[in-house]
DNA sequence: CTCGAATATTGACAAACTTCGATGGACTGG
DNA sequence: CCAGTCCATCGAAGTTTGTCAATATTCGAG
């Protein structure tokens, strides 16, 4: 019964995570925190995992059938997974009929790439 | 009382975790989990926090007694996430007196990047 | 050798995370 | 309308994580 989710802004107000690559300056304690909470919800084998099959699914599309036997686990946790990985950004969801369909947010993991190291400086 | 904490191929094997980006095709498990726990070293404020400054350093080294003041937390915390950084491959020590002196591992960071979105696909 | 300073390690504890089974909601086919 | 399928949410159990105070270790100065 917690407050809704609130979704990382990712793909909107894309100011929010931008500017200074890890490596050129001390980074502010708020960027941390926004950029730790995106890195957490990759942190995780299973979710990587799932990212890694919805991009490479045909159509880079996936259901959560599709998702449940390649990693092995209850239908429940794929869910939840997938729910991280929506509320950080990194995907998106549309229903048709009873079928879930997640997608890759285009972009989003290369934003992060891009915060990790901008200049290959070191 | 686990065993020693192993540390993570980055350096050295740099075939462990090499080829594949994320969004090419589905990651193997093994890969995901050495994946997952190098991101899940990043993946915490503090860290990140620790990381940065270190590399916006004044000779892109710093010691423990730099570190602690910035950051905000005690000097045994500060230690423990600069073992954990360590151990995932990002950062070094080196010892000059009592002082301990840390800095980046070149390309660490980098290498992390390119895994995540190499090709700028998706 | 002894004292003080800089770090590392240990032990403890609360908070967060991962997972599951059970349940509930929404849609489809007959 | 009914039964079945797909998915999300809930509640709970077990594990991991972040943090600190206390303690141990290591080194340099005198």
């Amino acid at each position: 019964m917690t407050t809704t989710p609130q979704l990382l802004p990712m793909a909107e107000p894309t100011a929010a995570v931008c500017c200074a690559p890890l490596t050129r300056e001390a980074i502010a304690p708020d960027q941390a925190d926004l950029l730790a909470r995106k890195l957490k919800a990759l942190a995780d084998p299973t979710r990587l995992r799932l990212v890694s099959i919805v991009a490479a699914s045909d159509g880079e599309e996936a259901c959560v059938c599709d998702l449940i036997e390649p990693v092995g686990l209850s239908q429940p946790t794929v869910s939840h997974h997938l729910k991280i990985l929506m509320e950080a950004g990194f995907l998106t969801r549309s229903k048709r009929g009873t079928w879930a369909y997640y997608r890759l947010v285009p972009g989003a993991l290369g934003e992060l790439s891009q915060l990790l190291d901008v200049t290959g400086s070191r």
